[in-house]
RNA sequence: GCCGUUGUAGCUCAGUGGUAGAGCACUUCCUUGGUAAGGAAGAGGUCGAGAGUUCGAUUCUCCUCAACGGCUCCA
């Protein structure tokens, strides 16, 4: 038996260690500072303990906090010193399930008869520092399914030893921290030690095993940190997601409302939030033109028979807002949940040449679908809604193309709207199950390379998702990430073989044959209103100028600069510069601090001298007084400012 | 849809088994002011809707609607 190993280490060089070394080992050789910070190590694309021997020839890779595995691992040890701060304060308590998530951990608890209420969560945090201070080890051991079965028998816990049934004997781990041992396929951190600020967020209903039929538990959300200063941070963080929350933004700024009487989850656009959705439409429309689209309108509703050609209907028809019927004939229609089958009926109601292809077919359609009450949530989840839809009817050796063209528009609306990163899902079939999908092999190969070689050559970040494909064709996503670097899924292109057969779509080819057209859903804002949804939170209601409802407030000091006031705001208007003058009889600096709470980007303060001169003093929102220009002078920077 | 929390003036929120209060916003008057809240007065509420218990309910109970936090779902 060889009693050495060779481990590469992620900088690719192959060092030589005794057989049996502990990632800890290895760390504290290179240095102790190192040491204190490991949390787990990878081995071979596998996150174990960093106690834990290390038998063979591998790969390796020390994990701190910087790494997102550190992190998790590191959540997950703090799940259950959670557990065990319940257990102690709650003897008896049942546990579900304690993973780490995104952004920290939860635990499903059962209290059983006891009422769990928020308010006890800062004892419970107490007790976690309490047993994060006696730094206890987490211990890893392997034990027998009939040991396992036994030991949360003899706890009486129904949920773990569910668990337990489904795993295979021998494969079974337990990890023991203090006084407290769960069942745990691991890894976790050297000790609870690591765990310096605990916070636990709050509380919520889950079913066991995410089943409806099942019992609820309370799930106990909490997020921990290796230092007190990144627990504030992230605690600012929550803070600023808060403030720029567009359900709150949208009512301060007026931008939309919901009513009882109209219904939950159809947003009501005010006037302010109107003008910002027109002029994105505006701005689409007319990239739209600029790329060949062509656009149509079509009808709010359409006949059963529309959904049930599509597949719709039967897919989804129960699921739906339910039929509207004619008075006379008993006709049943459905409010239309996408725009797809009527842009069938358009490009089906003559017959076509392949000279026409590619035809794009855009409209700004509002789809209704039903979504379950508890989903709903502002602007982002809604049961109405306006998608900047468009259905691309090509060749297949058209798709390429297709695709890089609405890349670059996406590219340009995400740079236009100030999201400068984004990242894009290729969603591909599931290699091992290629019957659940329609259309040929040989059209899907071309369509997923087609999408691959798109991205690629527009050098686009990319994730690949193997099994995330629709059935009737694949995908790309595009996720943004907003200023404070939460990510959103906003476009989307899809490849549809589908539709296209059931509506029967044809052309007629050069070589006088009959061909079937594929269909290319694309959306680059999503919906409008989650598209302005995200914008809201994006720049925290600071729209960006071209935008924004209104862009400049004239201030006139007192009522006798009124008149003059209202001469500049005309000058402005002919200059496509839109605002409104305050002629309140505020004073100033009342009125300079309504135009900043309204976000309005510029402040034009008019007294004495700026008439006699003809100035205007320009106070920009957020930074202050910029000084005195020329109406012309102003125009020009304000044009500036625009682009 | 399910579980939990919440619902009082336009907004943010106090409060009580004896039919309600603050700040801001709004209206009127005074103030004509120079870079983030000038002063005074006034108006405004079926205490989310419905039912019950009670002499009496905004308060207690039930039911319903909606919002929020999750779960599940998403063409």
């Amino acid at each position: 038996m060889n009693s050495k190993i060779n481990i590469t280490l992620p900088d690719g060089t192959v060092r030589e260690f005794p057989k049996g070394i502990t990632p800890m080992e290895i760390a504290s050789g290179i240095s102790e500072g190192l040491a204190r910070n490991v949390l787990a190590a990878k081995i071979d694309n596998e996150v174990r303990d960093s106690s834990r021997p290390i038998e063979k020839d591998c790969s390796f890779k020390l994990l701190t906090w910087d790494d997102k595995e550190g992190k998790s691992t590191f959540w997950h040890s703090s799940a259950h010193l959670m557990a065990e701060a319940l257990e102690a304060l709650y003897p008896g308590v049942k546990l579900g399930i304690g993973p780490p998530i995104e952004n920290g951990f939860y635990y499903d608890v059962d209290f059983g008869d006891r009422a769990f209420t928020a308010d006890q969560l800062p004892k419970i945090e107490a007790k976690m520092q309490e047993l994060a201070k006696q730094d206890n080890t987490y211990v890893r051991e392997e034990v027998s399914k009939k040991y396992a079965v036994r030991y949360f028998s003899e706890k009486k816990d129904p949920y773990k030893l569910e668990l337990i049934e489904g795993l295979e004997d021998g494969q079974i781990t337990f990890y023991k921290q203090g006084n407290f041992t769960d069942l745990c396929r691991g890894p976790h951190i050297p000790s609870t030690g690591k765990i310096k600020a605990i916070k636990l967020l709050n509380i919520a209903g889950a079913y066991w095993r995410g089943d409806e039929k099942n019992k609820q538990l309370t799930r106990l959300y909490g997020i921990t940190f290796p230092k007190a200063k990144e627990l504030s941070e992230y605690l600012e963080f929550l803070e600023e997601a808060k403030k720029r929350d567009h359900r709150k933004i949208g009512k301060e700024l007026e931008l939309f409302m919901f009513s009882e009487k109209v219904g939950q989850g159809l947003p009501i656009w005010l006037p302010r939030g109107t003008m910002i959705r027109e002029r994105l439409e505006r701005y689409m429309r007319q990239e739209q033109i600029d790329r060949g689209y062509v656009q149509v309108v079509t009808p709010h509703i359409g006949k059963k028979d529309l959904y049930v050609t599509s597949g719709h209907y039967d897919k989804y028809g129960s699921d739906s807002f339910q039929p509207i019927r004619t008075p006379v004939e008993g006709e049943e229609f459905y409010l239309k949940p996408m725009n797809c089958p009527h842009h069938c009926e358009i490009f089906g109601h003559r017959p076509r040449s392949y000279k026409e292809l590619p035809l794009r077919v855009a409209e700004f359609g509002t789809v209704y679908r039903y979504e379950q009450s508890g989903e709903l949530s502002g602007l982002t989840r809604v049961r109405g809604f306006t998608q900047d839809d468009a259905h691309i009817f090509c060749t297949p050796e058209q798709i390429k193309f297709e695709f890089q063209s609405v890349i670059d528009l996406v590219n340009d609306v995400c740079n236009k709207l100030g999201f400068n990163e984004y990242t894009a899902q290729i969603s591909l079939r599931d290699p091992d199950n290629r019957e659940k999908y329609i259309g040929s092999d040989e059209n899907w190969e071309m369509a997923e390379r087609a999408i691959i070689e798109a991205t690629e050559e527009k050098g686009m970040k990319t994730v690949t998702e193997y099994g995330e494909a629709a059935f009737y064709g694949p995908k790309l996503d595009f996720m943004v990430k907003d200023a404070i670097g939460r990510s959103w899924q906003l476009g989307t292109i899809q490849v549809d073989y589908n539709l296209p057969i059931r509506f029967d779509l044809e052309y007629i080819d050069a070589d006088n044959t009959k061909k079937r057209p594929v269909m290319i859903h694309r959306a680059p804002f999503g919906s409008l209103e989650r598209f302005i949804g995200v914008l809201i939170e994006h720049c925290g209601g600071n729209f960006p100028l071209w935008l924004t409802p209104d862009q400049v407030a004239i201030l006139p000091i007192s009522e006798k600069f009124e008149d003059f006031s209202k001469s500049l705001l005309n000058y402005l208007e002919k200059h496509d510069i839109r605002g409104l003058v305050d002629d309140r009889a505020e004073k100033i600096g009342r009125k300079i601090r309504d135009s900043e709470v309204k976000k309005i980007p510029f402040m034009l303060i008019i007294g004495e001298k700026e008439q006699e001169n003809n100035e205007v003093s320009v106070r920009l929102h957020g930074k202050g007084d910029l000084g005195k220009m020329k109406p012309e002078e102003f125009i020009e920077y304000f044009k500036k400012q625009l682009n």
